[in-house]
DNA sequence: TACATAATTGCACAATGTGCATAATTAATC
DNA sequence: GATTAATTATGCACATTGTGCAATTATGTA
């Protein structure tokens, strides 16, 4: 049905690719439908659900180089969405669908700040393992939120080359190039 | 009628805040509602137009001092929502329904993402006048986008303190300590 | 008053989404 | 293989949001 969703928006645009189309293509009935997804745009942009483990947290926690928040962080961020940069042709389709029609980035923001409270979490986590932050306890929980949205804003930009890029490279490459882009920053605003 | 909209939301909670309801409350017919809203969730939760002129971005870059662009930006961002913060009863009854109702951010985030080019252009000719990036051309402007976010994050925290103070300070306080959050990410992090 | 313009409304309609009862499919057990 | 139990799919009635269009009402102006 997520095929059928995705397929049907590139194939005749967002406003005729209705539910009952979909159900149509698919060959299920529309209440069928409303069983697998809350909303149409639920199946068209494939919300899966992230979970962030205290397991994956501390792994990275502790592989990065001098334990360095924003180096964690990053990598973090990118093994979360890493699935949906892999499942290859239904992303693309996805990804063609949201250049198509960027108000629903809407719905898709939606699910992020959805998790963005355990995101946050995580990086607090992942400040207490850095050295620069174990002496300043409570008040540096406050920087958390900024720290977490320079490395996501910092991931947007190095997955839109990676994929503009053909998507050939390891994933890994996003992680390198955007902790240099956070480190940029950084460096340059001091 | 967007005062009935906040008001009904609050006293009948979301589900029982129909568009039928909400009109009655405010005397109209729903045909003129929609005459004025796109949606239920644009009355509910007043998203007004913000426009980001030439004029406010030139004037952010010339008085911050250093010409930092973390400070025009933070001061940018702040005058962008002032409206918002100070429209007091309206607006608390309206931070009330965000706390209530999470969900719905992802409207308001909506309305934000559809100015977020605004904004990333803005934070470019800011980083024009900062003396850091004049020498680094095209490659800078990768860095907006990181910086824009860091600078978001750092005025989201510091209204929130702000709001949560009791709104008496001047709102400039709000930048103010934006900086200051910013500033120490990015001191923290080098 | 008479006229033009704008604001409001009614009505028909399309689309999304839910609740609930029923049918069909599949798996499990004897 | 037949029977039963679970899961899965469906049909139907219904509420709600939202739009297009034509008609009505209100408002200002000469």
């Amino acid at each position: 049905m997520e095929r059928a969703a995705v397929d049907l928006v590139l194939r005749d645009g967002i406003h005729l690719a209705t539910i009952e189309a979909i159900c149509e293509e698919a060959e299920v009935s529309s209440r069928t439908f409303f069983n697998y997804f809350d909303s149409k745009e639920d199946a068209i942009l494939g919300l899966s659900d992230i979970k962030v483990t205290d397991e994956i947290v501390l792994a990275h926690a502790r592989s990065a180089r001098d334990h360095d928040v924003v180096t964690s962080s990053v990598g973090l961020i990118v093994e979360l969405i890493s699935p949906s940069l892999q499942n290859t042709s239904l992303h693309q389709s996805r990804t063609e669908i949201l250049r198509r029609y960027p108000e629903l980035f809407a719905r898709k923001v939606a699910r992020l700040t959805r998790i963005t409270d355990e995101l946050l979490d995580a990086v607090r986590k992942l400040m207490s393992h850095d050295p620069r932050f174990s002496d300043s306890a409570g008040a540096a929980s406050l920087l958390a939120e900024p720290i977490l949205s320079l490395c996501t804003a910092s991931v947007r930009i190095s997955a839109k080359e990676w994929i503009a890029a053909g998507s050939d490279a390891p994933i890994d490459e996003i992680t390198i190039r955007a902790v240099a882009l956070a480190r940029q920053v950084v460096e340059k605003l001091r």
